[in-house]
DNA sequence: GTGTGTACTTTCTTTTGGTAAGTATGGGCG
DNA sequence: CGCCCATACTTACCAAAAGAAAGTACACAC
């Protein structure tokens, strides 16, 4: 991936054709697939497509996120640009979080991954009961 | 959840609508997206897309990704169905791994969701620079 | 001055991940 | 015969990340 600084402003062709690949290590984008695809970045897209959502209530709608994970999470997401963070000053304090243009079509994205594991989840958990029956 | 008394082994019909809740923590679906969206599942049901791959090509075309995590991430992946493992007695050792029905329906959905972010990464990394300069 | 509510941040412990070395097997080579 | 090679794992050890719980800041109510 070529990230350096041109000496025009105008896009050139590769630039334009310039797309990443995760499955080199130096490439930047396998960084933003793991912010998208962590533990809880995968639920926090999930559930702000539902709408705008303040801290608590991502807190209780994503049952078993810490505190701690869940602001480091919603920091990793905004800074991609995908959700965007807005802080009513007052007090106690009150603060909304929403996805942006590209946090949807990541989320449109996710949804649909975990739309089908949920729906196909029995027959999946069935080829595991198999297999470590079979294999211990 | 089934109030009634069953003395068939039949399905019913609460057995066929049941699906999976990714937010709620005690639901198994919930381990089975992190098997599919770990750090190296992604990359592996990626690769796998293109074909059936040995273990030594898919360490070679997963750049970093160790033996140790990529053995892990393949017994998880195949736990849950996804990839399929064929050992042959030769020695020295040759496996082949491909995907499954299931696992190429997992596969075609991470996909999408990798190529959106290797297609837009540019703006990514300009929305993320643009972060770091505001906020240090 | 004590308690409440919200959104964090910090500290400490536990779990996970990465690195490197070891294991099993048989065939080729000197 | 002894040694090295190739391949696909395991294992042992240490570093990094995640989880649990407590602390912080602020204004207002009692």
């Amino acid at each position: 991936m070529n990230n350096s600084v041109k000496s025009t402003s105008e896009p050139t062709l590769t630039d334009k054709f310039q797309r990443g690949n995760v499955l080199a290590s130096g490439c930047p984008s396998r960084g933003v697939l793991q912010d998208v695809t962590s533990r809880w970045g995968v639920l926090v897209l999930f559930a702000l497509l539902r709408g705008t959502h303040r801290f608590s209530e991502l807190r209780k709608s994503i049952t078993g996120v810490s505190e701690k994970m869940l602001s480091q999470t919603l920091h990793a997401l905004e800074a991609d640009g995908f959700v965007l963070r807005t802080a009513h000053p007052v007090i106690p304090p009150h603060v909304d979080y929403s996805l942006t243009e590209s946090g949807r079509e990541v989320a449109k994205r996710v949804e649909e991954l975990v739309n089908w594991i949920e729906v196909n989840i029995n027959p999946i958990l069935n080829a595991r009961d198999k297999y470590t029956q079979r294999y211990r």
